[in-house]
DNA sequence: CAATAAATAAATCCAATTGAATTATTAATT
DNA sequence: AATTAATAATTCAATTGGATTTATTTATTG
C-alpha cells in the first residue's frame, strides 16, 4: 500500500486549545449532582425515578444523590402523587430559599440591582436612572444596594448569597454623543475594570458578562429555552443587543459578544445602508420625542411607565420592524435557527406590536432557500439583563445547561 | 421578604431536549480513551507524562490506558526524548496502519472514493465523473469500489475498517437544471436514502454528512482547525456550499446544514440582490466556458487538471470575491468568527487568487463595527470532502472534538 | 553520586451498578 | 368488603471497576 496523495499537511501549528480535562470520580459526581439539579429546575418537579430514567443512572445512584441534595436543603419534596399503580412517587423540587444572586445591570440611562432567589424569581430590586453612567456612582450604588437588600435578609439567608452577576455593554465609550452624554465624558470607561472594581469591594464572587448575552441567557433558563434548542435573541435596550442560543447552550464567541448583532449591516428607509443599531434602539425613539418637544425621561423609569407616545412611536416600530426582519433573514442564512426572539426594556404592548410588525416585514422580503425561524416574543421582559446577570452565579456552581463535563469552573470567575 | 416581581413565567412547555445522560465509571473509561488518542491527535504526538500534564489524569491512570491502546495497535512508540534532566519521555503516536476509512464523496458532476488512515493520509483513492448523478450508477461505483479497494488489503488490514463516511450534497434535485441535468432527472433523489441503500450492500457502518459540512470537518480536524477556534467555511464546489465550526467543533444545527450559506442574499455585480451561489460556484464558471465555446469538461477530472482559463476564469474569480466579501461580513456580523476559511474543488493557485481577490473586495466594504474574520485559505484541498466524509466514521469511535461525555454514541450510525 | 523526571506496581478509595428487599399503591378477584 | 396480584418507587447491602495515592524503579543530567 502506498501514499499516492495526502491531505496538504501544513506543519501543525502550536495548538492554541487546551482540551477539557479528563473524568474521574469526583468529576463525576460533581457533574451528576448538577446534572440532578439541571433536570430538576428544566422540569420544575421530578421525582427520584423520573431522574433516573432521564439521567441513564441507576435508581440507587439518583436515591442517594437526591438524598444528600435534599439534606444540603437545595432540593426539597412535594405532595406524593397518587392515581398510578405502585407507590406514590415524590416529585423533588428546587428549594426556591436554598440559594440566593444578586443581579447587577448596568445600562446607559439606569442601573437595576435585583436579589433573584434559586427559581428565578425577583425577590427584591433597586433601580436608578442616570443621564449616562460614571465608574464611581456605579459603584456606590451597587455597594450601598447590596448593603440595603443584605439588611434585609436574616443571617441564615445571607450565607446562602452564591455571588453577584454583572450584566453591561461593552466599549460603553462608543456611541456616547448618541445617548446625551458629554463629548468624552464615557472615556473613563476605557480605564475602568467594572468586575475587578466591585469584587474588591464585594465580599461575594462576582461575575460579568455582555447586557444582551445575559438577557439572552435568562430567555435560555427561564424564558422561551426549553422550547427552541437555538435562537438568535434581540434586546432592545437604549442600544439593540443580541445573543445567540446553540444546541440549548449560550454561544458568547471568542470576543463574548457573539450574536452582538448592533453592527449588523441593513438597508435604511432611504435605500442607504446602515447599522441596525441606528435604526432599532430605545435611544433613537428619545431622540425623535426629544425632536418633537415630547418629554422622553419616561422611557427610563420603569418599562410600565411607557405611555403611547403616538406617531414618533409608531414610525419608530415600523423602521425598527423593518431593520429587524432584515437582521434575521441574514441570521438565517448562516444558521438555522428554529427562533428569532424579540424582548427590551419596554412594556408588553410595545414589544408585542414590534413583533407582529417584524413578522410582517418579514414576509415581504425574498426568503427563497432560506429556513426562516419563528419570530416570536421574549417571555422573560424588561428585567432579562438583570436576571441573566443574577444566574451567572448560580449556574457557576449549581447547574449545568450543556453536557459537558469541565467548563474549568475556576475560569468563570475570572474574565 | 416578598416577592415583589418574577421573570413572567409562561407556564413551561413540555421540553424538547432529552438533556445527557448521567456519568459513570465505563463512560468515563471510554471518554478517557478517545480524550488520550484525541490529545496525541492534536498534538501530533505527546509522552504519557504529557498527556497526564494535559488531561488532568493522574501518571499511573494515563500509563494504564495508555498501555492498552498500544497493545490494541492504536499507539505506537516513538524514538526517547534525551537531553533533559531524569529519564527521557518516549513520546506516543497514532499508529497510522490502525484504522482505515473509506470516504465517498458524491457530486452533481462527480465522485470521490477514497481510503483514508488513521492519520488523516489518503492511501487510495478512486474517481469517476458524470453528466449527473443517478442512484445506481452511484451504489455500483461504491460497492465496486470498495470492493476493488479492499482487494488490495491483506486480511488483517481489512479487519482495521472502521466504516465508510459518505459527503453528499443535500436536496440534489434543487437546481438540476442550471447544473445541465435533463429535467426531472434528478427527481428519482427525491426517494432515495443513500445511505440506508449503501448500508444495505456493505458490510461496514455507514456514515453520512452534508458534504460542505464534511470538507469543514476536513477542515478542522487536518486542516486550520487546531489554529482558530471558530471560523466560518466555504467550499466551492460546482455548487458553493459551507459549514461553522464553534468552539472547535463542528456546528451542523437543527437540519443538519448550518453554515449551507448557498442561498445568502448578496448583491449582484449589477445591484440586483442575487444568492450567493449563483455566483461563486463553479457551474458558473462552467457555463461561461462554455458560452464562449471553451471545453469546460478539465474542471471535473481532477482539480490539477485546471488550465487558466483567462477571461472568463478572471471575471468568474472576481465577482466570486465579491459575493463571498459580502457573505462573510455578514456571517461575522452574527458570530464573531476568528477566520474565514476558503477553500475548493480547484487547484491551489485558484484558491490563492480566490482568496486575496476576496480580501481586496472585503476591503472595500464598510466594515465599521464589525469584527472581521481573518480571510484565509483552507490548508486541506479539494479532497475535503471525502475526507471530512472518511473521517466520520473514525470520530465516532477513536476520536472527541469536544468535552462532551455522551454524544450519543449509536445515534451516530443512524441518521 | 545527587537531583530530576518518567514510568510503573500495589494498595486504597469511592461512586456507580447490581440484585434483593421494602413500601405503598391500584386492579382484579373472591 | 376483604383478599390477592401486579406494579412502581425507593432503599439496603454487596460488588465492580477506574482513578488516585504512595512507593519504587529506571534512566538520564550535572
Amino acid at each position: 500500500m502506498s501514499t499516492l496523495d495526502g491531505p496538504e499537511h501544513t506543519p501543525v501549528p502550536p495548538p492554541i486549545l487546551n482540551p477539557a480535562g479528563g473524568a474521574n470520580q469526583v468529576r463525576v459526581r460533581a457533574y451528576n449532582e448538577r446534572l440532578v439539579l439541571s433536570l430538576v429546575r428544566l422540569y420544575g418537579a421530578l421525582s427520584k425515578a423520573d431522574i433516573a430514567r432521564r439521567s441513564g443512572l441507576s435508581a440507587q445512584t439518583v436515591s442517594v444523590i437526591m438524598r444528600v441534595l435534599e439534606k444540603e436543603g437545595l432540593l426539597s419534596r412535594g405532595a406524593p402523587v397518587r392515581g398510578r399503580v405502585g407507590q406514590p412517587s415524590i416529585p423533588m423540587h428546587l428549594n426556591a430559599d436554598a440559594v440566593y444572586s444578586f443581579g447587577l445591570k448596568m445600562g446607559r440611562r439606569s442601573a437595576d440591582l435585583v436579589l433573584m432567589d434559586f427559581v428565578g424569581r425577583i425577590r427584591m430590586q433597586l433601580h436608578r436612572t442616570y443621564a449616562y453612567p460614571l465608574p464611581d456612582e456605579i459603584l456606590a450604588f451597587v455597594t450601598s444596594g447590596i448593603q440595603e437588600l443584605e439588611d434585609r435578609l436574616d443571617e441564615k439567608q445571607r450565607g446562602r448569597i452564591a455571588g453577584l452577576g454583572i450584566a453591561a455593554p461593552f466599549e460603553l465609550w462608543n456611541w456616547a454623543e448618541e445617548v446625551g452624554a458629554p463629548p468624552g465624558a464615557m472615556e473613563v470607561w476605557r480605564e475602568v475594570d467594572l468586575q475587578a472594581d466591585i469584587a474588591a469591594r464585594v465580599s461575594h464572587p462576582v461575575f460579568m458578562q455582555n447586557d444582551a448575552t445575559s438577557a439572552c441567557g435568562a430567555e435560555l433558563v427561564f424564558g422561551v429555552g426549553p422550547s427552541y434548542p437555538d435562537f438568535v435573541y434581540f434586546f432592545i435596550g437604549s442600544f439593540i443587543g443580541g445573543g445567540i442560543v446553540l444546541n440549548s447552550a449560550i454561544f458568547s464567541g471568542r470576543t463574548g459578544t457573539a450574536g452582538a448583532i448592533g453592527p449588523l449591516p441593513v438597508r435604511g428607509k432611504n435605500g442607504e445602508t446602515m447599522q441596525l443599531l441606528e435604526i432599532a434602539s430605545i435611544f433613537v425613539l428619545e431622540n425623535m420625542l426629544r425632536e418633537r418637544g415630547i418629554d422622553p425621561e419616561p422611557l427610563w423609569y420603569s418599562a410600565d411607565d411607557w405611555v403611547d407616545f403616538g406617531e414618533p412611536m409608531e414610525t419608530w416600530i415600523q423602521d425598527s420592524a423593518k431593520a429587524l426582519a432584515q437582521a434575521i433573514v441574514a441570521a438565517a442564512s448562516i444558521v438555522d435557527f428554529s427562533a428569532a426572539v424579540i424582548d427590551g426594556g419596554f412594556p408588553h404592548w410595545v414589544r408585542s406590536r414590534v413583533v407582529q410588525a417584524t413578522i410582517d416585514e418579514a414576509a415581504k422580503l425574498d426568503l427563497q432557500g432560506v429556513v426562516m425561524p419563528e419570530i416570536i416574543e421574549g417571555a422573560v421582559g424588561a428585567q432579562a439583563r438583570a436576571i441573566g446577570g443574577a444566574s451567572l452565579p448560580i449556574f457557576a456552581r449549581y447547574l449545568t445547561d450543556q453536557n459537558v463535563l469541565f467548563k474549568e469552573v475556576d475560569h468563570a470567575e475570572g474574565t
